[in-house]
DNA sequence: CGCCAGGCTTCTA
DNA sequence: TAGAAGCATGGC
């Protein structure tokens, strides 16, 4: 992979394994969105970021190397061979038709807050929704910035109440997104120590948040704290759980199984396994 | 219209 | 302590 910095856009040439479509529109972000000209369009770290991919050369638009070695690297995950994971599951026939499958996908490296609202939103709830309500609570709170709204932070929804979440039309879960902004703006839950804290040990100072069980901790420490140990259950990933893995996933893939995870969820949910319905 | 959604909390036996 | 009911809202 080599990164050069082309009339103020940055060029990576030679990269492996990261399909736009399938690492922004897999359902581990939801501020991503496909442009009419085949760009990517999406806001994460309070900044709108424009994306294309044409053949071997993805271009990412208006940006300094420095800003893209401080945050964006980091953000598709560009440093990790994933090669070597999907090489991890030839050894069974399931986990190499799903990591194939999805070869193209890169788990993004989101803030921590970003990821713990948005998933405590996507409980019993569908993925065109979810966007919905956090558009919404972007633009109600969030600060204007070129191109959009940024993610509200955590002090801001701390200080309001669930009538004055109606707007975003969440349902029961106005009330859990309170509570978990105001334990992270009170310093209660240090969603910045998340990352070097024991995956155990984060995932139970997660679920103290109301509204927040194994499900979205998981997906917040896959997601928003790269903790890719993390194993999200949901009702695709018990299906193919209890139907093809009973014992567990093998051993080798458990040093990684969050992202064997999204290669399942990603597959399963294509209907290529069995039907289309869990 | 009815079923269900990247679950969790609360109630019940 | 396991299992079921209830939850807000709207996509399909």
């Amino acid at each position: 992979m080599t990164v050069n910095s082309v009339n103020g856009n940055i060029v990576i040439e030679g990269l492996k394994n990261f399909e736009l479509a399938q690492t922004l529109d897999c359902g581990q972000a939801f501020r991503w969105s496909p442009e009419n000209d085949g760009c990517w369009r999406g806001i994460a770290y309070g900044r709108e970021v424009r994306l294309q991919r044409q053949d071997d050369t993805l271009t990412l638009f208006d940006m300094t190397e420095e800003e893209f070695n401080g945050i964006w690297r980091g953000y598709f995950d560009l440093d990790r061979d994933y090669g070597s994971i999907i090489a991890a599951c030839e050894g069974n026939e399931l986990l190499k038709n799903a990591a194939d499958y999805g070869s193209g996908i890169r788990i993004l490296a989101q803030e921590p807050w970003e990821a713990l609202c948005s998933f405590i939103i996507s409980q019993n709830n569908n993925i065109p929704r979810i966007k919905g309500i956090i558009e919404r609570l972007c633009e109600n709170f969030g600060e204007p910035i070129k191109g959009g709204y940024s993610f509200p932070d955590a002090s801001v929804l701390a200080g309001l109440t669930v009538e004055e979440l109606a707007p975003l039309r969440s349902g029961f879960r106005a009330k859990y997104i309170l509570d978990a902004a105001r334990r992270v703006a009170s310093g209660e839950i240090d969603l910045k120590g998340l990352k070097a804290s024991q995956y155990d040990a984060a995932r139970e100072r997660l679920m103290v948040i109301k509204g927040v069980g194994g499900k979205v901790a998981d997906c917040t420490l896959l997601f928003g704290a790269s903790h890719i140990e993390a194993f999200p259950r949901d009702v695709w990933i018990k299906r193919v759980m209890s139907e093809h893995f009973p014992e567990g996933l093998p051993a080798e893939a458990l040093p990684y199984a969050g992202i064997i995870q999204q290669y399942l969820f990603f597959y399963a949910r294509s209907g290529a396994l069995t039907g289309n319905t869990p």
